[in-house]
Formats: structure tokens, C-alpha cells, sequence
DNA sequence: ACCTGAACACCGTTCAAGT
DNA sequence: ACCTGAACACCGTTCAAGT
């Protein structure tokens, strides 16, 4: 394991465990048992560290909307990522992207299963992510009202695009049936 | 103008003009012409000037959304105001809000109109306040890509959300008329 | 090749002291 | 009542020097 992964993983660690505050160039040299200069000959500054993170919660992302099936099953499965790793989330959703210190694809991978599902119209990919995006920051940052039903939220939402994509597929819709 | 105001007006001019990293105590003393730790005889700390800006920045977005009169006014409205004020918006929303600083009212009040133009369904619209959170918060952090027609996403959210409303308020829809 | 100590230019905040 | 200077415990980063 190289120097670097090792910093890395410290990164992560401090930050899953203690916050973003926690993730100071002397606090992660400490934890590798060295002083913070040292950390400089391994990376180039603070912002390296976060494009890697980013990388990693971009790449994991990616592998748990993988399977998806539907638009549900993709809520689902970004929600609970997201709540799952809240910090990692924020770090990469809230904060600027080091997009040239991503490898390439790596951004696309995570939207690709969104694209697909939404039959391939951009326009209505880009407003569906970011209304997951919406749900799990305003989730995050406790928004919501005490005993606010966010998963009722998620309904609505993905049955808004649920029935705007049958439309557009040509299928039957349901609530057109005339008794 | 008390001594609190000229403060928090002078954090917010160093925000909108200079950045988020422009706002630092001794920074804003020296513009009041002061030294950093007179300001705490006028304010209890950073977190209550942040709030300050909070309160201000959701009472200008609530009379802003106030005159929208369908879904796609409201949503124009939402964009417009967060594009006029990048900074104030994203420390409105992306940071956590100091709700035991704010007035009573000042939040419901910024989504009174949405609740409204929802037909009172709260899971729906808070999916749209989410959704359109989600679509500003990812044009503000160049999130998408170069030529990205930002606007046509926009437009797929009202469409979605108005077919729904549409719907659920027993109206026509005209998609669902056969010839 | 890897690490250190000292330093620089910053933070938010506290506190005794001055007027 | 309002302000100051010095201090505390922090930041990210640079750089000459050591092994």
C-alpha cells in the first residue's frame, strides 16, 4: 500500500468518524505518526486528498445504483447510499469537484444507470438526479421538519417521473383508464 | 442602525463580493474599523452573523416566490433569485440552518407559496423544493456539464410535477385524450 | 527518498486592561 | 458602553536542514 492510499485512508476514517473538522493536514500526519510538511512529499496539497475521496464515493456510488431496475429501486438505492455515508456524500456533492484530478469516467459512471432509466431524454435525467440529489441534502442538513415523511417525498417524486416516463414511452397509463 | 446591522451588513458585502473566505472576524472588523475582538461586544459569534444573513437571504427568497402564480413562475422565481445571490443562497442552503436564531415564521414563509401550488400535498412539494434545491445547488457548484441546457431540465421537473397536479386535481390531461 | 523544526500568514475566541 | 493588545489553540503551506 502506498504512502499515498495510506493518507487517504486515514482521511476517510477521520472523516466518516469525526467530521470534516477533523480532516486537518496536522490531525491526519499525527495519525500516521509523522508531522504535517512530511505529508507533502506524498501529495500536493489538502485538495488532492479530497479529489481522491471524491473519486472513491463517486466509484462506490456507482456500483450500488448499478443493479437498479427501476426508478424506485434507484431512489432507493442513492438514498441509502447517501445515509449511509453522509459525510463522503457531502464532501463530494457539496463541494466543488476536482474534476481534473478524476479519472475520466468516473463521473459518468455514476449517472449512467440514471440515464438509462430515464430512456435516454437528458433533460429529464438531469432534473431527476438532481431531485434525488435535493432530497438527500435537505435530508443531511435536517431540513426537513421533525417528523417530516421523507420517504413520502420519494414517493411523490419518483412517481411524478414514473408516469411522465410511461407517457413518453408510449405505454398505458393506469390513470387514463375510463371505467 | 445599530452597531449589530452595520456588521451584518458588512459581512454580507464581503460575502456576495469577495467569497465565503472573505467573511473572517478580523476581516470584518477591519472594515468596520475595529480590532476582531470588539465585535463580540455586539455579537456572540460568527454562527450568529451567519444566521443573521440566513434570515435575511429567506425572507428576500420567500418575497420573491410570492407573486408566482402557477409551477413554472415559482420555479423561475426560485432560480432567478439563487442565481442573483450565489453566496447567500449557499449558505442558506447548504449550511446548517441556526433555526433556534431564526424568527418564527421566516422559513414557513419561504415555502408557503410551494405548499400552495401544490394543492396542499405536502409530500409533493416537498419532493419540488427538493428538486429545485437539487437543480440550483448543482448549476451553482458547476456540477453539470459545459453546454448543458440547464433550463430544458427545468422544464422537465414542471412538466412532470404539473401532469401529476394535473391528475390528482381531476382535470383533463390533455396527453390522455385519444383521437 | 523520507522526515523534521521553524516559520509565515492566517483562523475564532477569551480576557484583562484601558477610556 | 465600547474598544484594544496579547494570548490561546488552531489552520494550510513552504523551506532549509537533517538522515
Amino acid at each position: 500500500m502506498s504512502r499515498l492510499e495510506e493518507i487517504v485512508d486515514a482521511a476517510q476514517r477521520l472523516l466518516e468518524d469525526e467530521g470534516p473538522g477533523a480532516v486537518s493536514m496536522r490531525r491526519l500526519a499525527a495519525e500516521l505518526g509523522i508531522q504535517a510538511p512530511s505529508l507533502y512529499k506524498h501529495v500536493d496539497g489538502k485538495d488532492r486528498i479530497e479529489a481522491e475521496l471524491q473519486e472513491r464515493a463517486l466509484t462506490e456510488l456507482a456500483a450500488a445504483l448499478q443493479p437498479a431496475a427501476d426508478l424506485r429501486d434507484l431512489a432507493h438505492a442513492y438514498r441509502q447510499w447517501a445515509l449511509l455515508h453522509p459525510r463522503l456524500y457531502e464532501l463530494t456533492a457539496r463541494r466543488p469537484l476536482h474534476r481534473d484530478q478524476l479519472r475520466d469516467g468516473v463521473e459518468t459512471a455514476a449517472s449512467a444507470r440514471l440515464v438509462a432509466l430515464s430512456g435516454g431524454d437528458v433533460d429529464r435525467a438531469r432534473a431527476l438526479w438532481a431531485a434525488a440529489h435535493g432530497l438527500v441534502d435537505l435530508e443531511l442538513a435536517h431540513r426537513f421538519p421533525e417528523g417530516a415523511d421523507v420517504q413520502a417525498a420519494w414517493d411523490a417524486l419518483v412517481a411524478a417521473f414514473d408516469r411522465v416516463a410511461d407517457r413518453e414511452d408510449g405505454e398505458l397509463d393506469p390513470l387514463c383508464r375510463q371505467p
